[in-house]
DNA sequence: AGGCTTTTGCTACTTTAGTATGAGGCCTTT
DNA sequence: AAAGGCCTCATACTAAAGTAGCAAAAGCCT
């Protein structure tokens, strides 16, 4: 949570930094008040993305572990008791589907909002608790065992 | 498609009624650079919402249809002519018979008593005839068209 | 036999993937 | 408050994968 709390606060700074430089350059003229306008909206737009983002993650976080709990549900599309069998936790399992999906690491990352290393680190995981050598074995296996469609 | 296009342009038009708004009020001192910034700030945070929301149901939409697509034709034949219409030709194939099955390029040079240069070959011709980024997305594309089981 | 495609293979690169290790923050449980 | 699992990220590697361009051999087709 305090990561959250300091970005935003972060981001109140940079709004008065904002402010400061556009009032500024009111005096002489220079930057007129689209272009502060602009990085604004562009700047929130970013933020309202991530917010969604990490709200929604955190939505599909309890609604997997609910279904997961439900053991009357055998779930056409995905197994999740297989994937709590391997010990794969949530995050593993979305990399994991992107990863069927055929994108690279750091196309991953980019949809994830994380970084490369991060991914990386999954993907290294995934292949030790799915027993594979590489992504494409790891893939064929999900499939196969039903944790991936 | 066309519904972001519009969103898109009624956003411009928001905007440009903002800066109208700005300028205006700016000579009568009214309402001040912070307000119209914080006013800009706000609603490209809903976009963001908006927007992130909608990419997110698309791709939940994408993966629900490929999964009524799977259920209603359990065929597990291949499609020869997508095969044909594509220009794979036999070898080609086979090889991406084996790339699914997720062998490495050396792995399948051994299977087929080829040399593992002569694999990539044909897995660039592949990627290139598939209109693929990596071996992944060939491997998820090859099972969408039904040119592997 | 000459023209065609396919198959095979090479060298020399560039780009991704994957490993090993460490570290810090967050959250839940004890 | 301490402990442990999870998530994130980084560095520094090594190992695959993929690209570009070329070329020889084989098979097929009239």
């Amino acid at each position: 949570m305090r990561p959250i709390i300091i970005g935003f606060g972060l981001l109140i700074l940079c709004l008065l930094i904002l402010f400061r430089i556009g009032e500024v350059n009111f005096i002489k003229g220079d930057v007129k008040l689209e272009v502060i306008v602009a990085i604004a909206a562009l700047l929130f737009f970013f933020v309202g993305l991530y917010f969604n983002y990490h709200s929604q993650k955190k939505a599909e976080q309890a609604q997997s572990f609910s279904a997961t709990n439900n053991t009357t549900t055998p779930s056409a599309t995905i197994d999740y008791e297989q994937i709590k069998k391997l010990g794969l936790t949530q995050r593993e399992h979305d990399v994991l589907v992107k990863m069927a999906e055929g994108l690279s690491n750091q196309e991953i990352a980019t949809a994830l909002f994380l970084s490369e290393s991060t991914i990386k680190t999954h993907v290294s995981n995934i292949l030790f608790k799915l027993d594979a050598k590489r992504r494409t074995q790891a893939i064929q296996l999900a499939k196969q065992l039903k944790i991936v469609t």
